[in-house]
DNA sequence: TTATTCTGATTACACATGTAATCGGAGCCG
DNA sequence: CGGCTCCGATTACATGTGTAATCAGAATAA
């Protein structure tokens, strides 16, 4: 299971699940638009290096940061924990409802008719 | 945009839209696996007051609480912030990666393509 | 009427998170 | 050599949330 990630948190992995390994400084520059001052993103790689998600290695007197869990991974265990809490566990109600509340456009639903046919197989 | 609520306070809700009007009590009892004090939960009936998530009426000298913001409304403001979060705002990827993962049984495909012919209507 | 009980309101406290400031050591500037 | 600067480490502080305990007023029981 892995660890939690906070909304902010979340910002500082995404830079580096785009874009690894790179030090605290140049995170800040990718992050330029939250107007996060360097500090907070030190703190912030900090409590992820201490959560296990990122690792980091020495590159002169710096760091370098990159991930350790996989994107991929992460996002399989929201997704699971999400459809536990709201849904019952089940996938197919989720999707039930975001069609229900209009959030599939045709082209989604295309998209998907091909998906579940691929799975069949 | 209805407030965040937390896990704790999520099952509060849950037995609120099962049956309401219900006191302070009644909710407890039917939280009774979780084990939470009764002091518990009058602390997250009065947060969820707070919220405006939640109304009360006075029946004697107590309260009855029933929900103020539907349990679809709340499901889809959190699927929304949940798929914007993870999947850049699009439903189809994260179904994709929902069966990816084999988080689709055989019965979840038939029923969603059962759902997607019907929404092609 | 006085003590007890029930209920809501207020207050408490720990932990996670957002958001930083400060401390301390390694180089660099003059 | 003596500050100044750059960086990571440590510490700080507010807010939200989980999880209660305490307080105060109303109803009830003795």
């Amino acid at each position: 299971m892995v660890e939690r990630i906070g909304e902010a948190e979340l910002a500082v992995m995404e830079v580096l699940w785009a874009e690894s390994p790179l030090t605290a400084m140049e995170v800040t520059e990718r992050l330029g638009a939250r107007n996060w001052s360097d500090r907070t993103i030190k703190s912030m790689l900090g409590r992820l290096l201490g959560k296990g998600v990122l690792a980091h290695i020495e590159d002169g007197r710096r760091y370098l940061y990159r991930p350790v869990v996989a994107r991929t991974d992460y996002v399989a265990g929201e997704s699971r924990r999400f459809v536990d809490r709201l849904f019952g566990g089940r996938a197919a109600p989720l999707v039930a409802h975001l069609a229900g509340r209009d959030e599939l456009s045709p082209a989604d639903i295309t998209e998907l008719e091909a998906l579940l046919k691929e799975l069949r197989k």
